[in-house]
DNA sequence: CATGAATGAGTCTTCATTCAT
DNA sequence: CATGAATGAAGACTCATTCAT
């Protein structure tokens, strides 16, 4: 077989990437509505009308950002396994996913950024899709609590609510992470709200 | 009790209240951004000049909102008394200390949809001042879980992270309360909230 | 009574009168696309934003150029009668009537070359517009000829195309007089085409 | 026969006739400004640089357009012999040649369409060049009706005047043909025509 | 010759802010 | 004090044209 027929051409893709970075950049620091495409283009120092040439808009950019974090974080989420006698044990699990998706997250700062102005995205296409996008990690985390009370590893609880303070004490911490100037390291933010959150919901 | 010195005309008091709450019902619904003098203005049926004769520009009506809040807050929380034979227990003075916040807030929707709009505001202007207001209150967190430490109260933490924590917690409930159709109920709410954050964090 | 309610402000009606004008003189020059609203304001000695407190959009003026013209075309054009013996001999009404709209029409320049820009305009409602305008003309050119031929006074024709063709006429003699610099006078220019009009239909 | 003095390369002659025929068609169906050089070689498929290979700018295919254009009806129509005793009759001649024009305006859809959107094209040179053509149109018909009133056949009359009714009168029937969804027959238009012209302006 | 990625001047439109009445 | 007309800087997007491969 010859090699593959969706092969882009290697250099738009790195065009392409080299934009995207410097979007990305440029959102962080400025917001969606902030962000000027003369800003970006500057930034990628490439031509105003080649940003035209790889995204549609601004939204466009905008849009692609947010979706190849959403795939970058979904790729980093998986089921616990609790029964399998193979797997490592269950808070194991937890804490390495944890720590995995902090890493990535608190490592690409600009995207951290654009994930925590969440709220208020002008396009509402793409509010809806960070909506979305939170909706089912909070989905995530409320299914876990859930099946956790069933087997009796977690005491009774209203499910919905504790899944969106799991959620919303995610967002604080990378909060404060993001703008610390001299923020703990990951392993002790982990460990931190790993403890405060489990004995939150522990029987 | 004596009048305040900065008492102004309270006609005048009267129409900047009109202008604020029409900002801060427009800045709900459209984010700093989206929100237009003209919408204001419409809405608090006044001419375009006259915004200006009572806000410096459109970044200090929002400053506005959010000192208000601030001070409505600060209103709401007071220093809980431990030593006192005559207080009621601490767990009580806090449980009714964050009913009155959580009744405030989710009971201004306008507010609270401001507030959980934070994040990235495009204006630097205002996500500052927004990021400020939150560093207040997650200041007033810590401290109080580091005096609480200090007296034997709560577990040794890091008082900074566990303070971001309890911030971002109280942020997502409210997310959910605001935003979910039929929410539980304020009280079920803060039972849940305090039960998940003091077993986290209680010695 | 108290003045008329509709009696708008009359600074503003000249305002837009003035921007009307202008815009009219560089539509005209240049087409529309080729008119730029930096063309517009220059001509008219206003700011940008001015120009969109009159007008929606460049279309927009556009859009009331043409009504303007269409409705002061109407105005001068009334049936002939032909049977009231009160009335003036028909050729006699024809000819004060195409004086008078010939008149109109090339003593308005801008306007002129506005009308016989007609076909490709970019928008597709004013194109529809001034094809219905003329579209109109031509049926009342029909049905003139369909009735002249009825009772007796002009051959036997095709109404349809006759109607195409006096229209045509009409624009290209228009078109002459605008562009030739010596352009002959209105009363040699009507008297040559309706001698070449009626010695073509009459019976 | 010999071969063409700017004989050049048959392939390459065929590129730039593909190229014409796609512009013509977008010209007409998007006029001039409409049309961009994107439909232009989206049509022809070929690529971009290919067009400005066969074409210095968009203004030159139009230009090559109008000039083939008006080779193409110089060839349909010849000096009318009214002397020559072999030749058929004069209005029989003139039929003829009326009839080929048409044929050939109405038979190239695109090249009619754009013929009549005539009047302003926001460029001013594609502007030029369209008064330009039909300038030249009308001398011809100038002329037609200068002799035609020297031998006596024709009356005395204001011919630049007549000249542009005529031109009119053709361009106005050329766009009811085009535009009416079952329109005349051109043996019909033409009689139709002729008759009208002819009795406007014979002796 | 052919290609198509890159360019950047030029458009329309919005909106916070000012100021004469 | 109140008004609202006027301002103009700034931003997103288009498209004819060029040029390295």
């Amino acid at each position: 077989m010859a090699s593959s027929v969706v092969a882009l051409d290697p250099a738009k893709q790195e065009r392409r990437r080299q934009i995207l970075a410097a979007a990305k950049t440029v959102f962080a620091d400025s917001g969606y509505h902030g962000a000027s495409i003369g800003a970006i283009i500057e930034r990628a120092q490439i031509a105003r009308g080649t940003f035209y040439l790889y995204f549609e808009s601004k939204t466009a950019v905008f849009d692609s950002i947010l979706d190849q974090a959403m795939k970058d974080l979904r790729a980093r989420i998986r089921r616990i396994e609790v029964v399998e006698q193979t797997a490592a044990p269950p808070q194991v699990q937890l804490r390495a996913q944890v720590v995995a998706v902090f890493e990535y997250i608190v490592g690409d700062r600009p995207l951290a950024m654009l994930l925590l102005s969440a709220g208020h995205t002008p396009d509402v296409e793409a509010a809806e899709r960070l909506d979305q996008f939170f909706g089912e990690i909070r989905d995530l985390l409320r299914r876990a609590v859930e099946s956790g009370a069933e087997i009796g590893l977690l005491r009774k609880c209203h499910p919905e609510l504790v899944a969106a303070a799991m959620l919303g004490m995610i967002r604080g911490v990378i909060e404060l992470v993001i703008h610390d100037p001299s923020p703990p390291s990951i392993e002790v933010v982990v460990s931190e709200m790993l403890t405060v959150a489990l004995r939150g919901v522990l029987a």
